[in-house]
RNA sequence: CGGGGUGUGGCGCAGUUAGGUUAGCGCGCGUGCUUUGGGAGCACGAGGUCGGCGGUUCGAAUCCGCCCACCCCGACCA
C-alpha cells in the first residue's frame, strides 16, 4: 500500500519547457523522473515500478529463450576494447575514464568485448555451444546529442544479449527465436512493431533488424509496404528506381541565365517545372578530393548508402571554405555535362533520364533538356539516393510509405566479427579449433518505457497499459480528513493485497479537482473514488484507458476492482 | 562539431530595448481558520550569489568581454 503523500510523486501542472514529444513531457508532468543533466535523468519511484515491470517482461522473455542472464560491470578495462579495435573507432562518444593507476577504463557503452573476452577464456568445447547470454543494465554513451527525454539519453537501460555458436546455422536458429522473443515483448508492453531491415553499416556482421514503433517522435526514417510486409531503415532500403526522373519528350540542350539560383526550388520554380525534372548536385569531399553525387531534385542523398558504396564513412559535405581547392567546380552550377577532374556517382534513376536541367558548370548559368546517354553517360551508377513516399517496393509490386520510428530493438548476425580478432575459438568434436560465430542482440528498456507513454496518452496524461503500469489501481481518498473514508480505502487496499494487488492511495489533503486530475495524469488503470457516496455503501471506479465508469457497492468493490483489472487493456 | 535559441525563488514567466529606490507576478511551499465530487477562500509567512567570472560606471538583472549549462535543427545509436 503507497500513499501518495509518501511516495515522491512531484505532478507538474503545467508543461515542462524544453521537451518536444509528449513522451517525455509526461513522464516529467506524471512524476516518473527527473533530469539531472543532458540525457542523463533520475528515475522517480513511479517510474522506476513502470521501467522494473517492463524488464521483468524483456527477463521473461529471454528466459523462455533458454537465454541466460548474468551480470557484467560498467567499467571496462581498455585492454579488450583495443584488441578489437573498437577503443579507437567507437570516438567520443565512449565515456572513458583513467584510474589511480594511471589505468584506462570506459564506462560500457555495449559489452560485445567484454563477454566475448571471457566465453574466450573459459576454452570452450563445442559441448558447452551454444550460449546465450544477457544482462539488463545501466549504458553509456556520451551522444553527440542527447534529446527527447529517455529516448536518446547518454545514460539509459538496455538488454544486450550475445550468443556464441559452432556454426551459422546454429546462430540461425537463435537469432529467430530472439526476433520472435522481441515481437511477443513488444506485445506484451502494448506495442505495435514494425521489423525493418537494417544497417550492419562498417559495425560489420551479415544480417540486422530493427524493431521500430511508427511515432513521428521517432528518429528513423522506415520505409514499408504494406503489400508484401518489406520494410527497411531508409537508411538502406533498396527502392526501385521508377525512372519518373525527367520529362517524355526528347529537347534540344539549352543554356539558361539562372542568376543567383542554386538550390532545386529556385530552378524549379524559375523554370516553372516540377523538382522532378531537375537533377541535384551534392558535393563531398572524399579522402581529399572532391565527389559530385547526381541524384534528382526531390530525393535526399542517403549518408549511409553513400558510405556502403564508398566503403568508408571518412567523407563530408563540402564546405564553403573548401570550395577553392577545386577550381574546376561551380558550387550551386554544377552538373555532369562536361565536368572535368571531378569524381561522380550518380543515383540509379538518372540512368535514361531526359528533357533534365542541371547546372552547366559556368556560374549562374543551368541547362535544360539534357538527356543522360546523349549528353553524359551516368556511370558509375549506384543506389544512393534516399526513397520517398511512392518509390516501388523491390520485393513487390507495392509502393512504399515512408514513417518516422522509434527504434526499441536491434539484432545482428555478427558472424566473426569480434571472435576472431579476440581469438575466440572453440574445440571441436575432432578436436579441431574453430571460430565462435556470434550474434549480439539489444534492446532499450528506458527507450521502451517512453515509448509507450508516447503511445498510450490522452490529453489529459497517460493511459498506462496494466502490464507495464507502475501500479494497477489508484485510491482516490476525496477528504482526507473524513476517517470513514481513509478506512474505506485502507480495507479495500488490504483486499487488493491480498489478491496481490498493488495500490497507491491518493491520501492528500488536497482538493478533489487536483487529485481527479493528477489521477487521469500519472493514468493508473484503475481508480477507485472514495467519497461521501460511502454513506449509501457505494464508491466509484472508472477505467483509466477506456474512461469507463461504474458505481460498486463497498462490500463488492474488491471483486469488481479484480474483474476490470481483467477487463482492462 | 556546425547553425539557432534560452538562462531571473521549486515550476511558468515579466523586468533588459533606454543602467537608477527594497527585483516583481501567477502557480507551488509553510502556518492558522473556513472549505472538500473535476485544479477552493481569507490572512500571515518563508524562499533569489538575476548561470559564472571579469570589466565599464557614483550605480549593473540591464552595457561590454570571456566562460559554462540547457534546449532546438543537422551528421550517430537501444
Amino acid at each position: 500500500m503507497l500513499k501518495f503523500s509518501r511516495v515522491t510523486v512531484p505532478t507538474l501542472r503545467e508543461k515542462p519547457v524544453d521537451c518536444e514529444v509528449v513522451g517525455h513531457e509526461l513522464m516529467l508532468r506524471a512524476g516518473l523522473m527527473r533530469p539531472v543533466s543532458s540525457g542523463i535523468y533520475m528515475m522517480l519511484p513511479l517510474g522506476l515500478s513502470a521501467l522494473l515491470k517492463v524488464e521483468n517482461i524483456v527477463r521473461e522473455e529471454m528466459n523462455k529463450t533458454g537465454a541466460i542472464e548474468l551480470e557484467l560491470p560498467s567499467l571496462h578495462p581498455s585492454e579488450s576494447w583495443q584488441a578489437s579495435g573498437r577503443w579507437f573507432e567507437y570516438g567520443p562518444e565512449m565515456m572513458r575514464l583513467t584510474d589511480r593507476h594511471g589505468r584506462d577504463f570506459c564506462l560500457g557503452p555495449t559489452a560485445e568485448e567484454l563477454i566475448t573476452h571471457y566465453v574466450g577464456k573459459a576454452a570452450p568445447s563445442y559441448r558447452d555451444l551454444p550460449v546465450n547470454l544477457y544482462q539488463i543494465k545501466t549504458k553509456f554513451r556520451d551522444e553527440p546529442r542527447p534529446r527527447f527525454g529517455l529516448l536518446r539519453a547518454r545514460e539509459f537501460r538496455m538488454k544486450d544479449a550475445y550468443s556464441f555458436h559452432r556454426g551459422t546455422e546454429e546462430l540461425d536458429e537463435t537469432y529467430e527465436r530472439m526476433y520472435q522473443a522481441y515481437l511477443e515483448i513488444a506485445r506484451r508492453c502494448s506495442l505495435e512493431v514494425k521489423v525493418v531491415e537494417a544497417s550492419t553499416g562498417l559495425i560489420g556482421g551479415d544480417v540486422s533488424h530493427e524493431f521500430m514503433v511508427l511515432s513521428d517522435a521517432g528518429e528513423d526514417t522506415v520505409s514499408l509496404c504494406e503489400k508484401c510486409g518489406y520494410g527497411a531503415n531508409a537508411e538502406l532500403e533498396r527502392h526501385r528506381p521508377t525512372l519518373r526522373f525527367g520529362g517524355e519528350e526528347e529537347e534540344e540542350i539549352e543554356e539558361v541565365h539562372t542568376p543567383g539560383l542554386t538550390s532545386i526550388d529556385d530552378v524549379s520554380e524559375f523554370m516553372g517545372v516540377p523538382a522532378r525534372m531537375v537533377l541535384k548536385c551534392v558535393l563531398y569531399v572524399v579522402g581529399g578530393d572532391a565527389l559530385a553525387v547526381f541524384i534528382p531534385g526531390y530525393r535526399e542523398v542517403s549518408t549511409k548508402k553513400l558510405a556502403a558504396v564508398l566503403k568508408t564513412d571518412s567523407f563530408h559535405p563540402m564546405r564553403e571554405d573548401e570550395f577553392p581547392f577545386f577550381p574546376s567546380l561551380t558550387p550551386g552550377f554544377v552538373g555532369p555535362v562536361g565536368l572535368r577532374d571531378t569524381k561522380v556517382i550518380f543515383d540509379e534513376e538518372v540512368v535514361g533520364a531526359r528533357n533534365i536541367i542541371c547546372g552547366a558548370n559556368k556560374e549562374d548559368y543551368h541547362l535544360k533538356g539534357v538527356e543522360e546517354k546523349r549528353d553524359f553517360r551516368a556511370e558509375p551508377a549506384m543506389n544512393v539516393a534516399s526513397s520517398v513516399e511512392g518509390d516501388e517496393c523491390p520485393s513487390c509490386d507495392g509502393a512504399l510509405t515512408i514513417s518516422r520510428g522509434i527504434e526499441i530493438g536491434h539484432i545482428f548476425k555478427l558472424g566473426l566479427k569480434y571472435s576472431k580478432p579476440l581469438g575466440v575459438e572453440f574445440t571441436d568434436r575432432d578436436g579441431s579449433l574453430m571460430p565462435v560465430v556470434m550474434g549480439t542482440y539489444g534492446m532499450g528498456t528506458t527507450r521502451i518505457l517512453q515509448t509507450v507513454v508516447e503511445q498510450h496518452h490522452d490529453d489529459r496524461g497517460i493511459r498506462w497499459p496494466k502490464a507495464v503500469a507502475p501500479i494497477p489501481v489508484e485510491l482516490i481518498v476525496l477528504n482526507s480528513e473524513n476517517n470513514e473514508q481513509i478506512e474505506t480505502a485502507e480495507n479495500l487496499s488490504r483486499e487488493l493485497e491480498k489478491k496481490e494487488i498493488e495500490v497507491l492511495i491518493d491520501d492528500r489533503s488536497l482538493s478533489p479537482g487536483i487529485k481527479f486530475n493528477d489521477a487521469d495524469l500519472v493514468g493508473l488503470p484503475i481508480q477507485v473514488v472514495i467519497g461521501n457516496k460511502i454513506s449509501r455503501g457505494m464508491l466509484d471506479l472508472k477505467l483509466r484507458y477506456t474512461s469507463i465508469k461504474r458505481d460498486v457497492e463497498i462490500r463488492n468493490a474488491g471483486g469488481a476492482v479484480e474483474n476490470a483489472l481483467k477487463e482492462a487493456r
